[in-house]
DNA sequence: GTCTATAATTCGATAGAC
DNA sequence: GTCTATCGAATTATAGAC
């Protein structure tokens, strides 16, 4: 799990740094932001708590440096309107059902519902990342008028299958949530 | 705030109960499990902290008080294929928008998210009064199929128009949210 | 650069006076 | 039935030795 990402050319405190950032990525993600603890982090990271201070100033901050991520949307300006639910479903699936751990997007969800200030990121990383994207594939007026639902349809799915792991959600196969859920990614975005 | 429920009837200890059951269920729905403080509950109650642990014992057995709540799930024996859909956000719309604070499935969503034990509570609810809900409308076989991401769909509204509040949900108006969604609940229950 | 020791808070929970 | 006082545990954060 948890690539450390980077980096051989860095320093003894590079690596700790990244260490601490992985370790604290995947502790956020699995309890939240009130419930992971600098020291349950250090722990994670093999490193003493201080050191996390050291780098981090404090939990608050090390927490900011954990969500500063990139959703890797893919490019969607190349797929046909008619292409664009399965291809969205597609991709958040396949993302999630590799590490659902460690997602960039569950980590920001599942500290966002009970943190405002992880809330706050999370407007950003709509208004940046998610809005533009679709905005690339379906024009800017459609974008505006079923961003947001389209968005609340996939966050939905992660939180029933990943977040709240409902039996109901969690029996289905990616196959049959593409199936079921792409018609009606298709059925917001049409003009009513 | 906090209308405090009830009961000339009751005793001052009935009242007293009735009194932190009101403010718990407020704090856990604004702030989840972790975060409210039983001395929180006991300033909102208007009463001392250890009233609480005398009333309840303590804050998980607090907690599943406070999540002891009838969905009052409508009843869609009556209602046409055709219908349901509409129904179906409509009824969680109205819930929703007119007191979301106090909404027994959002405290029980937000605390869900972070919380193993309100996760199972979750659960619970989903197969007791929201699957039957949706058997008793459309059949057990389809309820089945589709009752987990029919679900998802609404929990996905719950999550990003009043748990995250995404600028690009909390936008839109219930009517074009009911156009929108109602026709893709209606896809994911056709037959694939 | 890493660790020990500890200060300062916060909170859940208990004992007991009135 | 309500409140005062306090314990014990957990945690963030700091100071400083090595």
């Amino acid at each position: 799990m948890t690539m450390v990402s980077v980096d051989k050319g860095g320093s003894r405190s590079d690596r700790t740094k990244a260490a601490i950032l992985t370790a604290a990525r995947a502790r956020f993600a699995a309890h939240g932001y009130e419930r992971t603890t600098i020291r349950g982090v250090a722990e994670d990271a093999r490193i003493d708590p201080s050191m996390v201070m050291r780098y981090y100033g404090n939990k608050a901050q090390l927490f900011d440096a954990a969500l500063a991520i990139d959703l890797r949307m893919p490019d969607l300006s190349n797929v046909s309107a008619d292409d664009l639910p399965r291809t969205l479903v597609r991709h958040f699936l396949t993302r999630w059902e590799g590490d659902p751990a460690d997602d960039a997007l569950l980590v920001l969800t599942r500290s966002a519902v009970t943190n405002e200030h992880a809330a706050a990121r999370m407007h950003d990383v709509f208004a940046t990342q998610v809005a533009p994207a679709l905005a690339a594939a379906v024009g800017p007026e459609v974008a505006a008028r079923s961003a947001g639902l389209v968005s609340a349809q996939l966050l939905g799915l992660a939180l029933t299958r990943y977040l709240l792991r409902l039996p109901a959600v969690t029996a289905l196969t990616p196959d049959q949530i593409e199936r079921s859920l792409a018609p009606a990614i298709a059925a917001t975005l049409k003009p009513t």
